[in-house]
RNA sequence: GCGGGCAUGGUGGAAUUGGCAGACACGCAGGAUUUAGGAUCCUGUGGAGUAUUCCGUGUGGGUUCAAGUCCCACUGCCCGCACCA
């Protein structure tokens, strides 16, 4: 009988959607295993073939964990709020919910075909008011606790979306999404103080299993430094605070630079202080007009303009020393001022020399006329007065301990981190719950008016100046004060579209909860998520968000653990055949639906996990997926090719025994194509010794059905097992049958393989020895020579060293 | 520029962590079956050679009885950060 995927597949899948297989079991005594992917943004396009990448490993990871007796919680949702919808609705006049709508619809039928495991009852969408009511309610929980505040800012603004953009979204100067310039503006922003947090973000990484890149890359982004803080009086009487992580170079400062921003520079103009006022007002103002494209683009060539008419003092040794202005110090990090080291900071050198500032060499090592010397670990202090003869080591706390004295500064930590633009001027998105009442300021709603739902309009259109369009809703907007009943205004601004992931998975615990967005009893039980993966892509945006955001949930008593994930780990993408990254443009993309229903979701499931190393990219071969067809063939027609016996073969125990050990395994360490390799390796085992037993077939058939359920589990039926698979045990394998006790080693002589023997593996070394060289191949070659070293190593190889 | 990673057949990739390089699969070649095949099955397949041989894990050097694996230098790709003081 042949292979009827399409068959089978339908079969199985409707039979899962009836009896809910895989739904989650709210008993809480069992033992629990909460596996978690990324929910998808449903996009018009459809489901890609990465996405089941990421699904399929972790339904692997469900099905054998539901095989070894866990409840599991393996739920999918839709994170649907976003512009791609809203940009779609506007130019087909249809409302986005409605488009949210089909594209879930569509989303859902694609995963259903591949045979993931989902617990659908526990389904969520972003965009749901009885969801998004919770994603507000922390909104306000933030605002009661002070970490979300309005500030009128300097802010990205993508040219090309209309909306401002969170430093995150920003890359190389432009949007993130639609690669559009991005301008600065000066808006008034709901903002989030995720920096309070940067410390314990990156603390807490310690505990966790995450995937190193996942955790460097984090604590890049966070960019914690210790350093120092120190003051800098000023011929015109301010004193002037620098940040600088080598407190030991003080000496070596032979002049000053600060942000054109900086607050300082307005005031000395003001006061008349400065003697080229117009030159400076010119450089602020160019400064000012460039983007953060053009301001990084241009860092080949630094320029700079002299504050004529105010000098620093260094405080070490009372020296004066000029300031300029230069666009190279940033506004937003430090103190927005620098001591500049010509000698051992390079981009000091490169300003001091097309300025013709003093060089002066502080750390011995290098030579400062030739290039900054930055090494911070071999050199020696000179011509630094206390701190000659130190190593920088030294140096750094000895300076450090001196200016703390001296009141001239003190230790300072500071992170790369800025605070969450949360505002977008958008209308697809949640409202934020909040009314400006000129009596009483900023008032959240209460809770009991929560969710704020999204008022019904025609033109998603922004506003010319860049106001959400929700502003064009006077009704809605003129509304009362929820604290003292006076006239009041909306806030129109929504949330970005991480504000609804950033704490979905809690919502998967308890999804109907309507008094909670998640009751004690599910959180403790299920939480944290045991497995999580994930794109990288959203290592430093969506993971910090929501590592952000459940440490808030923790510190107000909703959620008993500091971390949201035990372990993260993440796949790489998908390629085209062509090695490029898949797009329409390229006519690279593969549809997943054209491969379900030409080999099979089974085919496709086992494919995308044979495809080669999981956390690295890897390119797609429409030759390599008919392999894995193959395969799964061969074991549909094994059920012919049954032998008689009750249990394994002697001939095939180590065979068995090796490759359920060697499945589960990989399984647990993302090694999908080895463990795909290993069945297939016992599959030629079973063709070689005429077919499998029963009992060899079933336990090739649960090892092999999280990869292909829907097979395995239609033959389990065939052959009558019992029951069902999905309910069914995962195999155990035993130690001692997993070695072969006799074994064929190799000879060397000198390093060189000179013959082969088979040898008893628990046989001594004397033993294998005297066997060995009695081999005629060995012996011939060893005559005459003088044996210096015999080596043996167990059930491998014997070396002999002879001269 | 700084930081991290990688480099293995025609291709995707294995290699129990220093112990028989190339598992598994694709592709290719030959054969079987077939009216036919881009279907299925068998056999072969790192290179050179008539060989019971030699060479072989980006390049050059080193450590070791033994190196794809460890160390040093170089080359080439990929990723992250990008004036963060």
């Amino acid at each position: 009988m042949r292979y009827n995927h399409s068959e089978i597949e339908k079969k199985w899948q409707e039979k899962w959607v009836k009896e809910k297989t895989f739904a989650a079991k709210s008993d809480y005594t069992l033992p629990k295993f909460f596996a978690l992917v990324e929910f998808p943004y449903p996009s018009g396009q459809g489901l890609h073939v990465g996405h089941p990448r990421s699904y399929t490993a972790l339904d692997i990871v469900s099905r054998k964990r539901r095989l070894e007796g866990y409840n599991v919680l393996y739920p999918m949702g839709w994170d649907a709020f976003g512009l791609p919808t809203e940009n779609f609705a506007m130019k087909n006049h249809i409302h986005p919910e409605v488009v949210t709508k089909n594209n879930v619809a569509r989303f859902k039928a694609q995963l259903q075909s591949l045979g993931l495991s989902f617990d659908w009852d526990r389904e969520i969408n972003t965009t749901d008011p009885s969801y998004y009511k919770w994603t507000q309610w922390i909104f306000v929980q933030l605002f009661k606790k002070g970490l979300a505040y309005k500030k009128e800012m300097n802010v990205n603004f993508c040219t090309g979306c209309k909306v401002v953009l969170a430093n995150e979204e920003v890359v190389n100067g432009v949007c993130e999404r639609c690669g559009s310039q991005v301008v600065h503006k000066n808006k008034s922003q709901w903002m989030l103080k995720i920096t309070e947090y940067a410390d314990r973000l990156v603390d807490d990484l310690d505990g966790l299993e995450y995937a190193e890149r996942v955790s460097t890359q984090q604590k890049n982004w966070i960019g914690r430094s210790y350093g120092t803080e120190v003051n800098f009086d000023t011929t015109a009487g301010e004193v002037l605070t620098v940040y600088t992580t080598r407190a030991d170079t003080l000496f070596g400062a032979t002049y000053m630079v600060m942000s054109p921003e900086h607050a300082y520079i307005q005031k000395w103009m003001d006061e008349g202080k400065l003697n080229n006022a117009d030159e400076v007002t010119a450089y602020r103002d160019a400064a000012a007009h460039k983007s953060d494209f053009e301001r990084t683009e241009l860092n080949k060539e630094k320029t700079g303009v002299r504050l004529d008419g105010v000098m620093g003092i260094n405080p070490v040794n009372g020296l004066e020393i000029p300031i300029f202005i230069s666009d190279y110090v940033l506004a937003s990090y430090g103190t927005g001022a620098i001591m500049a080291v010509p000698g051992h900071d390079t981009r000091d050198w490169e300003f001091a020399k097309k300025f013709n500032l003093p060089i002066i060499e502080v750390v011995k090592g290098g030579d400062v006329e030739k290039e900054a010397f930055v090494d911070c670990h071999t050199g020696v202090m000179v011509n630094s007065g206390f701190l000659t003869g130190k190593t920088v080591q030294e140096a750094i706390p000895a300076m450090q301990a001196w200016l703390t004295e001296q009141g001239k500064g003190q230790k300072k930590v500071n992170f790369k981190l800025r605070d969450w633009v949360f505002s977008r001027q958008r209308y697809w998105g949640e409202p934020i719950p909040m009314v400006w009442c000129d009596k009483c300021g900023w008032v959240p709603l209460p809770e009991d008016q929560l969710p704020l739902t999204l008022p019904e309009l025609k033109d998603f259109e922004p506003t010319t100046d860049g106001e959400s369009p929700l502003s064009r809703l006077t009704d809605w907007v003129n509304t009362t004060c929820p604290h003292c009943g006076g006239a009041a205004k909306r806030e129109t601004d929504t949330m970005p579209q991480w504000a609804g992931s950033s704490w979905y998975f809690l919502r998967y615990m308890d999804p109907h909860n309507d008094k909670a967005l998640v009751s004690p009893e599910a959180v403790n039980y299920w939480g944290p998520v045991d497995w999580y993966n994930g794109g990288m892509e959203h290592t430093t945006l969506h993971l910090l968000y929501s590592r952000f955001w459940h440490k808030f949930l923790y510190d107000i008593g909703v959620v008993p653990t500091k971390e949201p994930y035990a372990k993260r780990t993440s796949h790489g993408m998908i390629l085209g055949e062509n090695g490029e990254k898949m797009s329409k443009s390229r006519g690279n993309v593969v549809n997943p639906d054209d491969i379900v229903s030409e080999y099979g979701a089974d085919t496709m499931r086992l494919y995308e996990m044979f495809i080669g190393d999981f956390e690295k990219a890897a390119p797609w071969s429409s030759n390599s997926i008919r392999g894995c067809r193959r395969f799964l063939e061969r074991v549909w027609f094994l059920q012919d090719k049954l032998v008689d016996g009750d249990g394994i073969r002697p001939a095939l125990e180590v065979s068995i025994h090796k490759t359920i050990r060697k499945v589960g395994e990989d399984i647990e360490g993302l090694k999908y194509n080895t463990a795909i390799a290993a069945m297939m390796a016992l599959m030629n085992d079973f063709d070689q010794n005429g077919g499998a037993t029963r009992e060899e077939y079933r336990i090739l058939l649960l090892l092999l059905n999280p990869f292909a359920p829907h097979i395995t589990e239609e033959l389990w039926e065939k052959m009558n097992y019992g029951g069902q698979l999905a309910h069914a045990k995962w195999p155990v394998y035993d130690e001692a049958k997993c070695e072969n006790k006799t074994a064929e080693i190799a000879i060397q002589i000198n390093g060189k393989i000179r013959s082969r023997i088979q040898v008893s593996v628990d046989g001594e070394q004397a033993e294998i020895l005297a066997i060995a060289k009695a081999d005629p191949k060995v012996a011939a070659e060893l005559e005459g020579k003088t044996i210096i070293k015999e080596l043996y190593v167990k059930g491998k190889l014997v070396n002999i060293v002879a001269k």
